[in-house]
DNA sequence: ATAGAATGAATGAACGACCATTCACATATA
DNA sequence: TATATGTGAATGGTCGTTCATTCATTCTAT
């Protein structure tokens, strides 16, 4: 790991945790170990940092499931899970982070520097949506707009974030589990479990954390 | 209307435009249309403006629900869907903002403030779960963890005002009655449309947005 | 192999800009 | 007159960034 990747490292966490306009340079020094000025060694301005640091986790994000778009493997309901629990894992590995990254600071970045990551994050919903898609023409979810269907579900794996603390209660694991069973009978689909059929069956039959 | 209301309402557009850190003295003096200084004749300082906001957004959220903890009128479906459209018409309801309330600023806070403000929102987590462990009572959501669950659905109620422009598409109230679908039949209940029974004439049959 | 040049890494001090807040004072309003 | 509202200037602090300089390491030419 070089000089340069380990600041980043600590300044990512600093801007998770506080808010890109909170982490002073010298935040990020002492974090760091070392003065302000020397940040600019590696790094033309704080922006940069920020910048690479959206970046470099975007593409953590992305990585996982870049293969989902043009040759997926699997049902769409598999391809769904995948794309759910690669998210989920990358969301909450990073530990006393509270902000959202699909979100912060990229009002803090120059025009062309914000459109690169954004299209970074529109890949992300094509992918999803394209996922959702291949489930309503082959029958495994009912027929919506992907679109929003898609907002829907990356809403509840961003958002864990903000209240998710698996010390106590629920693991990673669970909760993924929990956000997938949600979202494949929001789109209007059957669990596997339950295709056998009878609907009133359902009812009262899956308790997901007390068994 | 009284003037300290009036600096109130441009100081929270301004908050939720730029957050609360990238918003100057001099940013809300402009707004309102008088010089810094005089703001302090109406509030104590910057985090007092934040704080007031706050809590004037929190109660308009909750006023409109507050009845369903104790004495709620409806079906466990209609109390649902009373929450999800009172909040997504609030969230949405501020033009020209993208910040998202539930999480903005709370670091801001004093420890003592920032209890207030939590209360509050702990209340409205406390409604929906108990409206959500009424359907799974009477049968009309499965069997699941409230808590997880009702924080989904505020997730994606949440999230709305990052991506949501009404301009051309969907209306607020389209979007609404997504959230509401996507919701009951994650929760596990059917819709009122369909209670008549085979699960396979669901597949296929309804579609939100080209009917 | 070794002197000397180039480079990478780090420091401390200083800068200019901006910001929240204060305060003495002015104006308006009742 | 008394109170509410508004102004302008000043203050102290913080922040991002620059820069001259130092120290250590690596590279290069002899």
């Amino acid at each position: 790991m070089t000089k340069k990747e380990r600041m980043l490292s600590v300044a990512r966490k600093l801007f998770w945790k506080k808010g890109f306009e909170s982490t002073t340079m010298i935040d990020i020094a002492r974090a760091y170990g070392c003065k302000p000025g020397n940040i600019y060694n590696f790094f033309k301005d704080k922006e940069d940092i920020l910048f690479q640091a959206l970046l470099e986790e975007m593409e953590q994000i992305i990585d996982p499931i870049k293969h989902l778009e043009e040759t997926p493997n699997g049902s769409p309901i598999d391809q769904l899970r995948t794309i759910i629990m690669s998210h989920l894992q990358l969301t909450l590995s990073h530990r006393r982070t509270a902000k959202l990254l699909f979100d912060i600071g990229l009002d803090n970045l120059s025009p062309s520097k914000r459109k690169e990551i954004i299209a970074l994050r529109d890949m992300y919903d094509r992918i999803l949506r394209k996922v959702i898609q291949r489930g309503t023409q082959d029958g495994s979810f009912d027929k919506l707009d992907e679109r929003i269907a898609s907002i829907m579900i990356s809403s509840m794996v961003v958002r864990t974030r903000m209240w998710f603390h698996n010390k106590k209660g629920m693991s990673i694991e669970e909760l993924a589990e929990f956000i997938i069973e949600f979202a494949i009978r929001g789109l209007g689909g059957n669990l596997p479990n339950d295709l056998t059929g009878d609907p009133k069956e359902r009812q009262g039959g899956r308790n997901f954390v007390d068994p």
